[in-house]
RNA sequence: CGGGGCGUGGCUCAGCCCGGCUAGAGCGCACGGUUCGGGUCCGUGAGGUCCGCGGUUCAAAUCCGCGCGCCCCGACCA
């Protein structure tokens, strides 16, 4: 079972992720243009993450639901925007039971035209406002190179649709699930990001203000890791969505948009890896503690398989999602390597010298190596692997964060400007006309990635040409 | 859609230029043994419409034509 190594991130960091996410089992290459299969275990990791963001969901008062997959393709035509948006990347059904259909039907590239025309029949008044629905689902644009996880043509999220009576509360809205994304980036899988608004020329088809959450990667591009949308009243008006005051007045609703998807594992594996392979957050990860019994004949296996029960059940008991690998045909350095590139936080290994001695070798993921690895007591080990995991968790952030901010400079000059994003971001003041952008875009191929919330007062020049600023930007090449 | 490359066991590829005998290798897979504290080793075995269609020829994986598909670069892309 030798299998060659991985590619080095810095050999070929592409091919890197590629053969990453099909060595580590995560997802498979489909037999449809462009979509993937998602593996058991790679889909094991997406419930840790749709778990997590259901439930913060639900307790800010969002239910879910779900809508059909086909849309009538009269309704993209009702929001210029959005059908200019999406018309290039819609595939759409024009037969069914062997005959033309009188209205051909698009398979959903996202929900807002179909959710809108069922609000605008569940809103009559105030009293139903504000209407707070979640879709988990699978969504389909007919993307024209793609790549698993970071963009296949059907791709999996939870797509969240809100209507509200006032634009401060559709905004408050968009803002606080801006805040559980970022939360759900920080605490559970270990991804700094920056918190912004996306410039006119990147904003959501459709939209009147996008945010974002952006993250960098190990080869320093930008990844949009989610995005929350307010709409402002162009939906409403496109769907009629209108409702009743409490002064008998008919009103438009304000309604917002916002999304997570299946890329975000894209993001884990490229924000964390190594070139041993997947490197998971413990608090993701489908396996946290791998158990591994060395021994060399039967006697040897009857007493090491005790111990290693023993304390499978132990770490079990505690909560630790562990796994056994009780595997006879395979070395255990294959093992080794074997769950190194699934990415699993811990190994314990446990051999006869270590049931005489009542310890287990302790191997930390994200410390490959002996450095990685230490000797400890048998006794109390779920309490020492429980401590180990939130600590990995911790120093992966840490290390993020570290290697973030270590690639981020501020320009002085726009010459400065296209070096930086040559390998890494620029953080500068921009005049945000569209023509300065454009011009970077084209000459540098970077792109703006979001205009950080709240910043102070300051005042400068924009970076690419010299009229006054007022906010500054992130440049980035991004996916 | 423009430029380049490639289609041969599950995977990576050799063979093709210069047509010929039973189409090969490594990895993976199955079985047996050996090994197991960092990707064991040995043996046996299963597995192929050589992308498709047509043509040339006594003979085509190999030459010619058409088609299809995939990959890379560019364009495009919440």
């Amino acid at each position: 079972m030798a299998e060659e190594k991985l590619p080095t991130r810095a050999e070929d960091f592409a091919e890197w992720y590629n053969q990453l996410v099909v060595r580590a089992d995560l997802a498979d290459y489909a037999p449809v243009r462009g979509c993937m299969v998602v593996k058991p275990y790679g889909w094991a990791l997406w419930e840790n993450i749709t778990a997590w963001l259901d439930r913060e969901f639900k307790a800010t008062g969002h239910v879910n639901a779900a809508f059909p997959l086909l849309i009538p393709m009269s309704f993209f035509e009702k929001e210029k925007e959005h059908v200019e948006g999406f018309a290039p990347e819609l595939a759409v059904v024009t037969h069914g039971g062997g005959e033309k259909l009188e209205e051909p039907l698009a398979v959903r590239p996202t929900s807002e035209t179909i959710i809108g025309y069922m609000y605008s029949k569940w809103v009559k008044s105030w009293r139903d406002l504000p209407l707070l629905i979640v879709q988990w689902g699978s969504v389909l644009r007919w993307e024209m190179r793609t790549k698993l996880f970071l963009r296949t043509a059907e791709f999996y999220w939870h797509e969240g649709h809100t209507a509200h009576a006032t634009a401060d509360e559709a905004k408050e809205e968009m803002y606080r699930i801006l805040d559980i994304y970022e939360r759900f980036c920080y605490e559970e899988a270990a991804i700094p990001v920056f918190k912004g608004t996306k410039s006119e020329a990147e904003r959501f088809a459709g939209a009147q203000i996008t945010t974002s959450i952006e993250a960098m990667m190990q080869d320093k591009r930008a990844l949009q890791a989610g995005t929350s949308h307010y709409f402002g009243q162009n939906f409403a008006r496109a769907f009629d969505i209108k409702y009743l005051d409490p002064h008998n007045t008919l009103q438009y609703c304000e309604t917002t948009s916002w999304a997570i998807s299946s890329r975000i594992i894209g993001a884990i594996i490229m924000v964390h890896g190594d070139d041993q392979g997947l490197i998971l957050p413990p608090r993701l990860a489908p396996i946290q503690a791998i158990i591994i019994p060395i021994y060399k004949n039967d006697a040897e296996k009857t007493t090491v398989m005790e111990s290693a029960n023993r304390i499978f059940k132990e770490l079990k008991d505690a909560g630790i999602r562990v796994k056994m690998d009780d595997r006879d045909n395979v070395s255990s350095g294959f093992k080794f390597n074997d769950w190194e590139m699934r990415g699993v936080p811990a190994r314990v290994e446990i051999g006869p010298r270590d049931v005489e001695k009542g310890t287990v070798a302790l191997a930390r993921r994200d410390r490959p190596g002996k450095e990685g690895k230490s000797f400890v007591p048998q006794a109390g080990l779920a309490a020492t692997v429980s401590r180990l995991l939130s600590e990995i968790q911790d120093s992966l952030l840490k290390r993020a964060i570290a290697f973030r901010d270590a690639n981020i400079h501020e320009p002085k000059t726009y010459e400065d400007l296209k070096k930086i994003v040559e390998d890494g971001w620029a953080f500068a003041y921009w005049c945000e006309s569209a023509e300065c952008e454009a011009k970077v875009k084209q000459e540098t191929k970077a792109t703006t990635r979001n205009i950080p919330l709240n910043q102070p007062d300051w005042e400068g020049t924009c970076v690419v040409c010299g009229k006054p600023a007022k906010r500054k930007v992130y440049f980035a090449r991004s996916y």
